[in-house]
DNA sequence: ACAAATAACTTTAAGCTTGAAGTTTTTCGA
DNA sequence: TCGAAAAACTTCAAGCTTAAAGTTATTTGT
């Protein structure tokens, strides 16, 4: 392990490593160490907390992230969502949607009605119940990430907040310039 | 795949954002809205490199990224790796390890043995075909991720580096802290 | 008007992931 | 020595996730 004065972030991606053995320095190509190092770490922080989220939010709620992401969608539309704009949103499938509603509508976390303009929109929105609980796990999980980061300077959450936007810029940029559909 | 929209960050853990609306912020109770925006930024940027890899690895290489990093666990241990090792390095549970390895295997990908010693012990270790297919893979990878991140200046590719530093030390000494087991 | 295209889901097949429970081996302690 | 405890997986049940294919409903182009 190369030497970083915190240990070794291995997650996904990891392929990263290999640049930093002495083994494999030497026959580098492109010399993309440093990129693979930042993206290496960037996955390690991220993987730490949403662990982190996830055990909290089973053990303590006996919910799931995804769940009380669906749900966080909803929070802020008190007249319900259409089924399509919470995929984009969460920026995940639409079937993986029809899934995670199914199942909270089942618990009663959410309601779902098809719209009177358009029966192939389905409108989702919290029901009194879902809200309540919503509102319960979102004040914990302020409280879960404000401990993780709490250890940051509050200039250094400024800094780093400033350099992941810079960051995703460069990665929207990039994503986009490959002739991807928008 | 639905088409995500990329400028809002609204991915998982998302229950940030409703500080932002003009609705909450009144009642903030300990503000904790500073960490909840790096998290929310931290994500979306892990989210939108994983997505892209997963593609590419699957569009180009027919494979998906937890296979890429168990190979790439393997890569340096020429002689084979514990199974529990595995598992540890790349904090995943032994039980996915058992069946990815089982996959890996399959494909030729991998080779493994029962431990001569300890008969409790799988070792395994990269083929000759499983390290020529993953040095492709990773080439790729590396090539990748530069694209994605070529967009940072060297200056900020350190800075960025050296906070997320200091957020996994906020993280892990966070998680340390309520005693439990490491 | 109406067929083709488009939209908005839903379904399906396959893979990843986990926590918990189970199996086989080793190790440890009396 | 020998039984209990620990280790190192493996199996299982459940849930998440996606790409691709399928449905139903609405729009569009002619």
């Amino acid at each position: 392990m190369a030497e970083q004065n915190i240990d070794e972030p291995k997650a996904a991606g990891a392929a990263a490593e290999w640049i930093d053995g002495e083994t494999k320095v030497l026959e580098a190509p492109g010399d993309h160490g440093a990129e693979l190092r930042l993206w290496l770490r960037l996955l390690t922080c991220s993987t730490l907390v949403e662990t982190e989220v996830r055990r909290r939010l089973r053990e303590e709620f006996d919910s799931t992230l995804p769940r009380f992401d669906l749900m966080a969608q909803l929070e802020r539309a008190s007249d319900g969502m259409v089924l399509g704009e919470v995929s984009k949103r969460m920026m995940v499938s639409p079937g993986n949607i029809t899934v995670l509603v199914e199942r909270l509508a089942e618990s009663g976390h959410i309601s779902r009605t098809t719209s009177p303009t358009d029966r192939r929109v389905q409108i989702i929105a919290l029901t009194p119940f879902g809200r309540t609980e919503f509102e319960k796990m979102a004040a914990a999980h302020a409280g879960w990430i404000a401990d993780l980061f709490g250890g940051l300077s509050t200039k250094d959450g400024a800094v780093l907040l400033d350099e992941l936007a810079k960051l995703k810029r460069s990665i929207v940029g990039s994503l986009g310039k490959a002739g991807r559909p928008a």
